[in-house]
Parts: structure tokens; C-alpha cells; sequence
DNA sequence: TTTCGTTATTTCTTATAAAATATAACGGTT
DNA sequence: AACCGTTATATTTTATAAGAAATAACGAAA
């Protein structure tokens, strides 16, 4: 068991340990919470604007994410449509919603892992 | 079980769960890989200044780590001295030591979730 | 009192990232 | 052909972070 370290700590003070998660190709990170976001309201609005707009990221930053997560993918998770009736849009495929799910599962991993070890500060 | 991811990503390329991990309080945090190394050359120059340069760090930055280091500590974890013979110089308490060791057993513990989150992709 | 190399602090400059802006392309409908 | 709201892309501007530089303070020793 490794030494708690909570009495070196400005007493009267909350501490917690946090940390942040990603997939990595090759070592630029291309799949995080922002993505994740991103797809579900792509679900909600059928457009990668309106979801950003939600998100209140700029278009630009949300298309280079949709881009990079296409790139990386055997199959594409966003399909995009300029032009049309109502101008175009964008949906999702079914292996978005994998990728969705998984990062779901995956997040609730690291809360349990993170909780654990901000005990162990304590104790 | 979750299940695996990988059948959804590009072939022949190589992923990985990352992720990063630190200490933080109320909300900003103050604990992470660079403060551990700095306490560490620390150690090793007695000064501040040749530790930052060691890490290719100016001195103000190394400088403002340890003094949040210090201002969320009961007591200091570094001591700083200027003036005297040798110009003065730092060195760390055994508060820093613990600190330092405890941090190595944390990020152990983290490396083998991600180990085992990277696997969980595969399979 | 001068010297030394460090700590302590401010200011200025540079680099990087983020945001905003502008413009073109798209294609179904009217 | 004109219109619409979207996607697609480049350019410019702004904001933020990082870095560099400059200067003062410190105090033991010679």
C-alpha cells in the first residue's frame, strides 16, 4: 500500500487526482471527449455547423475534428453532404455510434481509477 | 466486457489509450510529471537555476512551480536561500521526498491501467 | 566594501493557439 | 438561372502562453 501523502497538504484545502484520456495514433491524440460531444449532437441536428454552433466551437474546428476522426477510421463515422435542398448535412454511422458507446464504457473506467486514487490521498 | 473498437479504426496503424494524470486543488492543478523531475534535479544541482536549465526551462517558470508547490504544502517542500558564498541555493525537504515517491507509485498504477485499456482495444 | 552566483521580480518580446472573417463550392428546388 | 443553408478552405485577426531579457536583492567571504 503506498503512503497516503494527505498530511503534507495545506490543510483545510480540497485535493483530488484528475487526468485526462485519448486515443492516439502514432502519437497525435484524434479521439477525446470533444469528439465524442461532437458526434452526439451531430445525431441531434444533422449538421456539423448546428453542432458546433451548440458547442459554440467555430466551424472550422469542428469540421478538422470530423476530418481527422474520418482519417483514422477503416470506415468513415461522418458522412458529409454539401448542396441540396436544404444546403446539405451530415450524419453518423453506425460506427460512430460504437465509437460513442466504447468511449462511454471507457470513461466510466477512468472515473472508478480516478476516484480511487483521490481516496488514497486520504487514507 | 466492452466491446473492442479496433475492426472500426484504419489498418496497419497503431493505436494506443493515453492519457495524462496530476493532483489538483480547487479546481487548478499543481502536481504533475515536470514539478516531480524539477524536485528531482534539484537533488541533484542544490539550485534552482541549474535545474531549470537542466530541463530546458527558464527559471521564472521553474521558480513559480515550486512556489505553488510550496503555497499548497503545510510546509515548504523546498527550501530557498539566496545570498551567501555560492550566490545560495535550494534544496528540498523530506516532504518533497515523499511527495516525489508517491508520485512514482501513482503513475505505476496508471501506466497499468492504460496498458490494459490499450489491450482491451485489440480484443 | 567588493565579489560571487543564486534567488526574486518585472517588463518586453516572441511564438503558438484560438477565434473571427471572408469566400467559394455544392446541388436540389423553384 | 437564382436561391438556400450547408460543407469546404484560406486568410486575417485576436488572445493566450511561453520565452527572453533586464534588474534588484541577498549574504557569506575575502
Amino acid at each position: 500500500m503506498a503512503k497516503p501523502i494527505k498530511h503534507i497538504l495545506r490543510k483545510k484545502a480540497i485535493f483530488k487526482v484528475n487526468g485526462s484520456l485519448w486515443i492516439e495514433c502514432e502519437g497525435n491524440r484524434f479521439f477525446g471527449p470533444g469528439p465524442v460531444e461532437l458526434l452526439e449532437r451531430i445525431i441531434d441536428t444533422g449538421s456539423i455547423n448546428q453542432a458546433a454552433k451548440q458547442m459554440k466551437m467555430s466551424y472550422k474546428k469542428a469540421w478538422e475534428i470530423i476530418h481527422v476522426l474520418n482519417e483514422h477510421s477503416a470506415h468513415p463515422v461522418v458522412i458529409m453532404q454539401s448542396g441540396g435542398q436544404r444546403g446539405g448535412g451530415s450524419l453518423i454511422t453506425k460506427e460512430a455510434i460504437q465509437l460513442i458507446n466504447y468511449h462511454r464504457s471507457l470513461r466510466k473506467r477512468f472515473k472508478k481509477f480516478l476516484e480511487n486514487e483521490t481516496e488514497k490521498l486520504s487514507f
